[in-house]
DNA sequence: TAGATTGTTAATCGATTAACAATC
DNA sequence: TAGATTGTTAATCGATTAACAATC
């Protein structure tokens, strides 16, 4: 087994770091040991770790599932489990320690090496995201901005340069850059994506609505604000209507 | 039973607005019949929405689930139950009328009718929802911007007017807008969000990484970029490492 | 008509929740 | 120690998928 990284007298091999906990492991066809992580934790350890920060900040050295619960509004044991997929482990009557739960949040979800990205579509959604500072927190770094427009080729939003989309896949292959943000519109998104691909990215973080087509090694998350929108309006008219209707 | 609108000759009542299948009810505790619309669905909705709004520009006419689920890499079975929410009713062995998917999504989700909201927090994350021009099209429009921090009262961001967060509570009452946005950062949300409800808004859209704390009669919408984000690199992460280890 | 597609029920799958022994 | 909390298995719940009769 590999060392990979140690906190205190803890050693956390490579496999700990994907889990110590054997129940979560599946044997797949080859027999070998592999492991899917729910989509629904990941998006909710960020939750956590916010909510760490906080307490850290405020002096707190020990915390426990049901405060956690109490705070963020979820089970004991779903955020046992969540927090079980980092490799955690607490101590019983006492809980985890709130400095070590933030180290390996950051150690699993990888916001503790520089992760670079290149962002296409300088339009209104995506100068936003350029000037976003949020994302250094998370060792998160658009790097250059592409466009087709001439009028904004060669602008620079936040001190990222916006160059022609042409030159995305050859830069992306020289600087190893392995993250494509799409925020063009949607009917350039699908040949925007297509560049990405051929200049070897494998990650894209899609805000354009549409399906976009890739190789199966090339991971496609798709952002839409208009989803997110569209359940708070409809939860608001049905909230009123049982009002109404009574 | 109410009239509630009219699609040609069909008549959509108030129930069928709702829904018109009736496997979808269920009957409550007081024997009454309620429906619970599945947040999955929501969120899908919008993304039909956009396909269909694509196929119309080209001409189509007409869509079969078959189609629909090559386009979106849905199962078509999904895509019937889906769609059956809004009320709308295919014809077997031809399919659903595009524009009649576009008007029934539009009437289901609310998007026929005006939508104002007032929006929190004038930082990168504010500026960038009073700039984006994506909401006109379902009729969501922030009518005014709210922050504490003196260089910013007075300003305006696309042509919305930035005034005291004071002035939030009594201006909702005032204009009737119901729908708040918060972009503040997590330390004032929960007092912003408190200033919402005392204005009697009934929806918050919250952009801060903070588990609010509301009546239950206000429905809140968390969103997280971060969230997105960490889904998106750790899928890249287990993708290579399984690559590497074999 | 024959075949494709819908509407709807039943089966499956996966995530959440409940339960409880182990532990400090 | 006693009681609270963890780690882990089992039960439940809800969403997705499969199956198939009805239909144009």
């Amino acid at each position: 087994m590999i060392n990979f990284s140690q906190f205190g007298q803890r050693v956390v091999t490579l496999d700990g770091l994907l889990n110590n906990h054997n129940y979560f492991f599946r044997k797949d066809v080859m027999g070998k040991k592999t492991i899917v992580i729910p989509e629904p934790v990941l998006r909710r350890l960020p939750l956590y770790y916010h909510l760490f920060k906080r307490l850290s900040e405020s002096g707190y050295e020990k915390i426990s599932c049901t405060l956690i619960g109490k705070e963020l509004d979820l089970a004991p044991p779903q955020i046992r489990k969540d927090l079980a997929y980092t490799g955690i482990r607490g101590v019983p009557k006492v809980g985890y320690e709130v400095l070590e739960l933030i180290e390996f949040i950051e150690q699993f979800l990888g916001w503790n090496k520089l992760d670079e990205a290149f962002l296409a579509g300088t339009g209104n959604l995506g100068k936003a995201l350029l000037n976003y500072k949020g994302f250094d927190k998370y060792k998160f770094k658009i790097v250059a901005a592409f466009d087709v427009d001439p009028a904004l080729i060669g602008k620079s939003f936040a001190s990222i340069d916006v160059l022609h989309i042409d030159k995305l896949g050859e830069l992306a292959q020289r600087m190893g850059v392995k993250t494509g943000i799409i925020t063009v519109n949607q009917n350039a998104a699908q040949m925007v994506a297509d560049l990405m691909v051929a200049g070897g990215m494998k990650g894209i973080w899609n805000f354009a609505p549409v399906n976009l087509k890739t190789p199966d090694d090339v991971i496609v998350q798709n952002e839409n604000l208009v989803s997110g929108l569209s359940v708070l309006t409809k939860k608001m008219q049905l909230n009123n209507r049982t009002g109404e209707i009574k």
